[in-house]
RNA sequence: GCCCCCGUAGCUCAGCGGAUAGAGUGUCGGCCUCCGGAGCCGAAGGCGCAGGUUCGAUUCCUGCCGGGGGUACCA
């Protein structure tokens, strides 16, 4: 008997074997049968599965699609799992599960619990999800958290889906940007220490410099401060960026998000580490010249638009050349095999030439998925909000969970398509606070809660409950509705993009409010969960339990509490 | 110029080759002697334009028109 997790391929199975005996028969011609075709009928009136077999066959059968529909349902063996097909024009072959066999997916439910839902199709496999992964030269703004709701519930959907998964931040604590950052960084605190000197040109305006500058004159007196004309001491530009870092490890946990790996760009450029190896096997292959006094990586002859420097005529390194070392690290020393990457679409120019590059250094491009998220627009009451980080003006991921919470920002982000620009109103945001979805969801847990606890004060437990008493139409559509999370883990894993995520936690809370509202609708207490039948209510509370798992399941995909109380 | 993303309901967005295109919010109308109304039920309202591929296109392809982003020896 199959449960959730593979309902489909089992009914796959029994169309092509309908197909087959038909065949067989000689109720259709003998022609290549190209898999069941199966598909989730949008109206739930057409039933649970259909294929569209019939629609693909018609031509070769040289038959109406209805007609290869009859030939095929006929064949379909007797099952218990389904009621008997059904055929529906212009050529679907429609299936409803049996009601037992809904029902029996309670008991599934509570037997797996906390892994509900998981699917074995990245077993064995190892994924990386790199993530956020900002520049450590200021606090985390909200288009970072984005991409942090993305990425973690995107790493939490493929360890549902069987995959072992990292989650790693990429720390850029090297290169040019860096050593703008201590510049600035040694102009504010030269300036706090009295002395009157102007930031870089190339600098970073915002005031949380100065404020990090602070930190630093206040654990370090003027310990950092060389005499005039002299350059800075290394050490502040080191200090400047762990704080940094720790500042944006610490905006991450408020987020709810945990890596496990901090990887520091620096640490490519090791003796014999993964920058020597990733060039030293381009130079091999004779892709690397120089040029103009620098290093050029011959992309072109692999097929992009130019070649790119991978070494300056300075003889530092570019963010390129630390991304094809990064690269080559990921998939040749680490043996990860699936790679995502996910990337402000600011970056999107940079896709291309990256991909090219892993392969060139033995990395697979195939695996290397670079999902691009669309930038946040911010706007207060329709007023525009700039975020660009190099202006000093933005909104920190932390003023937005201070606004709205982590739950609702991360619901919020989750909501759409990384694909898709979206605008963010901070006022309508603080004020929607109540009437977010994302409560919709929380509050829908909540009361699965306190209805359990609320049986129990009466001293009723789920213990024992028959399963087969649930035959309410609002009963058997919860059910279904819990079901659909293993589809819906399949398409995240698969897909790379989590809005489903928060839209399917949306229909699940529905349909709970639905089943649990339906005694009011019908106007009949008999309904209720808690009733004078002590033998409904048990298995009302079966269900209960098993919608309860299901949404906590769900919630904790998109890094968000399941909160017993609001 | 070239490259990428996006044009779906008043607004913000799902839907990614199938049967009557969905949700939230907003508007309108119903439902509390209720296990928490932060809820339920119902109504009105939409695929930028033009071709093409297909049995079938909101979905894939081409062009056009809008909006955004990229095109560094920045990251």
């Amino acid at each position: 008997m199959p449960d959730t997790r593979d309902i489909r391929s089992y009914l796959e199975q029994l169309v092509e074997a309908g197909a087959r005996a038909a065949v067989a028969a000689g109720d259709l011609p003998d022609v290549a049968i190209p898999g069941a075709s199966l598909e989730r009928p949008k109206d739930t009136a057409n039933g649970d599965f259909a294929s569209t077999l019939p629609l693909r066959l018609a031509r070769a059968a040289m038959k109406p699609p209805i007609e290869v529909a009859g030939a095929i349902a006929k064949h379909i063996p007797a099952d218990t799992t389904i009621e008997p097909p059904t055929v529906a024009p212009p050529g679907f072959i429609n299936f409803r599960l049996s009601t037992a066999f809904v029902q029996a997916q309670v008991e599934h439910v509570i037997r797996v619990g906390p892994s509900f839902a998981d699917i074995a199709l990245g077993r064995g496999k190892k994924a990386q999800v790199e993530f956020v992964s900002a520049n450590p030269t200021g606090p985390l703004h909200v288009g970072n958290g984005r991409g942090a709701a993305i990425g973690d519930a995107l790493a939490s959907a493929l360890g549902a889906a069987g995959y072992t998964v990292e989650r790693e931040y990429y720390v850029n604590d090297a290169g040019t940007q860096t050593d703008f950052f201590a510049e600035t960084l040694y102009a504010r605190y030269q300036q706090l220490l009295g002395r009157d000197v102007d930031i870089p040109k190339d600098g970073y305006p915002g005031e949380y410099m100065v404020e990090l500058a602070q930190m630093v004159k206040d654990e370090a007196g003027d310990r950092f401060l060389m005499p005039e004309g002299e350059p800075m001491p290394p050490a502040l530009g080191t200090l400047g960026i762990d704080l940094m870092v720790r500042n944006i490890r610490a905006t991450l946990e408020r987020f709810g998000v945990r890596y496990d790996h901090w990887y520091s760009e620096k640490s490519l450029y090791d003796p014999e580490g993964p920058y020597e190896r990733a060039l030293s096997i381009l130079r091999e292959k004779g892709m690397l010249v120089e040029r103009e006094g620098a290093l050029w990586f011959t992309s072109s002859e692999l097929g992009e638009d130019k070649d790119n420097v991978v070494v300056r005529s300075d003889g530092r390194p570019t963010y390129y050349a630390s991304d094809i070392a990064y690269h080559w690290d990921k998939f040749t020393r680490r043996g990860f095999d699936l790679v995502i990457d996910v990337w402000g679409a600011d970056h999107h120019g940079h896709v291309s030439r990256l991909k090219t590059a892993t392969g060139a250094v033995g990395g697979d491009p195939n695996a290397l998925h670079v999902l691009l998220y669309q930038l946040v627009f911010l706007n207060r009451g329709g007023e525009a909000v700039k975020i660009a980080k190099r202006s000093g003006e933005f909104v920190k991921l932390d003023e937005l969970i201070d606004d709205v919470g982590a739950d609702a920002a991360r619901f919020f982000f989750l909501l759409r398509s990384p694909g898709a620009q979206m605008d963010f109103d901070l006022d309508l945001a603080k004020k929607q606070s109540s009437d977010n979805p994302v409560f919709y969801v929380q509050y829908a847990h909540a009361r699965l809660c306190s209805i359990i606890e609320r049986a129990a004060e009466q001293g009723l437990t789920p213990e024992g409950g028959d399963v087969s008493k649930l035959t309410h139409p609002s009963e058997l559509a919860l059910i279904r509705e819990m079901m659909r999370l293993t589809d819906v883990i399949e398409v995240v894993a698969t897909s790379f993009e989590p809005q489903q995520l928060p839209h399917y936690a949306m229909s699940l809370a529905n349909a709970f409010h639905a089943f649990n509202d339906a005694f009011k609708q019908a106007n009949d207490s008999s309904l209720k969960v808690i009733t004078e039948d002590v033998e409904m209510s048990r298995a009302r509370l079966r269900l209960v339990q098993a919608a309860r798992i299901s949404l906590a399941r769900v919630l904790d995909l998109m890094g968000m509490t399941a909160p017993e109380k609001m």
